[in-house]
DNA sequence: TGTACATCAGTGAACGCGCGTTCACTGATGTAC
DNA sequence: TGTACATCAGTGAACGCGCGTTCACTGATGTAC
């Protein structure tokens, strides 16, 4: 419980289980000063990790400078270096749940296609420009470890078939695995690209402009496409 | 010149500059028997990478006796481990070159839209599982290395600007820049699907109905994509 | 045709550097009576 | 309210492992006369 950090939304689908899970990877705090400790290490990690460098970049040493602890303080809460990174993708999935969540509710509304389109690209968008950097660093991880992998497909079916759904009540004629293969594939191509753009740019570029264009070809791209497979 | 690893393309944007490049790398084998030992070690690292490993997963030991020499030799032969990394993927954009230059031919063709964008997804999956491998560890490495990461932008602009052209003769009304930016965006559709692809596979899976839904499921997307940005 | 010398190439044990992790010690907080 | 003890927490020098790289030595190939 008290390890969450800071945002505490409902445990949906990933973060059932997250106590437990949290608990592999670092030790409940149990005075103020622990906690402290806690946060510090993981902010300083976000700062660090925000500036566009890799998790393997940044020796603890670093970090533990970054967050003005020790290195035993840090060995002291989390189990090892990685721990730290696994605590953040957690908690950022967990908010990717809740956004989810939020998506689905809008999506039911009874908005034009390009609208929910526009909704739904916007936010995701804007989501990889805020969290540019952690989102880049764990994109890394997840080429060479399984268990990062494994928790971005979890969210991405979960977004999936949310959305699956709410295009199951709009177009009941379609059969179901052929409109969950179209959102898949739509659900890849906006995050395709936009995983590219964390890898081609070094550090967050306020490319405003860029960002809105970039929404605008991919609002007409995902939206002719679904038109097209919605009979 | 005798650096070459076999394919010898006319060289192109890139490979212009490249026997002066390469030569910053590997040291020009002027024997039969070095010569042997240098073609070796690149087939051993093909190999190896083919295997879905990352290059920092491979030690210089492992590849040595994968290609039945000694560190020594390596070291005789490339000016580091990543010196041969670097080669690879010269050599594999060469051959990149070339396909779009073919690209760029058949495109000039009078063929309608879709027949055009069917070739081309087609031909980029088809390379994409045949280079599972190398490509994914490619990759991996532009996050952290700009060379890699200016390689690979600069292959993409020459696709990018001879599809523009294309399409410039087809549409002459079109403002080119705009032109190509929806070039650009449908590059990005491409590419940022297949690399997504390489990340989520371990290993290269024989999905050859995978490839061919996600054909098909491409070209519609771009297809209806390209159509109404050609007014 | 043979000999001497230079250069190219191969070998693998040993080196050394970086970096994650440990551990002995000190200090702070909580608890029992 | 104070003392004694236990547990929690912090510190940073030292450790050790992995891995890229070097280097002294041996062997092969080419060249000059």
């Amino acid at each position: 419980m008290s390890t969450e950090t800071r945002t505490n939304p409902d445990p949906g689908v990933l973060s059932k289980t997250s106590p437990d899970v949290v608990l592999q990877w670092a030790k409940p705090p149990q005075q103020e000063r622990s906690q402290n400790t806690h946060d510090r290490l993981i902010e300083a990690a976000e700062r660090l990790v925000g500036g566009g460098r890799s998790w393997s970049d940044i020796g603890v040493q670093e970090l533990v400078k970054e967050a003005g602890t020790s290195v035993g303080a840090f060995y002291n809460r989390f189990r090892d270096k990685d721990a730290l990174l696994h605590i953040l993708q957690i908690s950022l999935y967990q908010e990717g749940e809740v956004t989810a969540a939020n998506a689905h509710a809008l999506a039911a509304l009874d908005v034009p296609l390009e609208a929910l389109v526009r909704a739904f690209v916007s936010l995701a968008v804007q989501v990889y420009r805020q969290q540019h950097g952690i989102r880049r660093a764990l994109l890394l991880e997840m080429f060479t470890n399984r268990q990062f992998r494994d928790r971005a497909v979890a969210l991405s079916k979960l977004t999936c078939e949310g959305l699956c759904d709410v295009l199951h009540q709009r177009h009941p004629a379609i059969d179901r695995a052929t409109l969950r293969t179209s959102v898949d594939v739509a659900h890849r191509i906006i995050y395709g690209t936009l995983d590219q753009n964390l890898m081609y740019e070094d550090a967050p570029t306020d490319h405003v402009l860029a960002d809105s264009t970039m929404i605008e070809e991919l609002v007409v791209a995902v939206h002719a496409y679904l038109e097209r497979r919605l009979i």
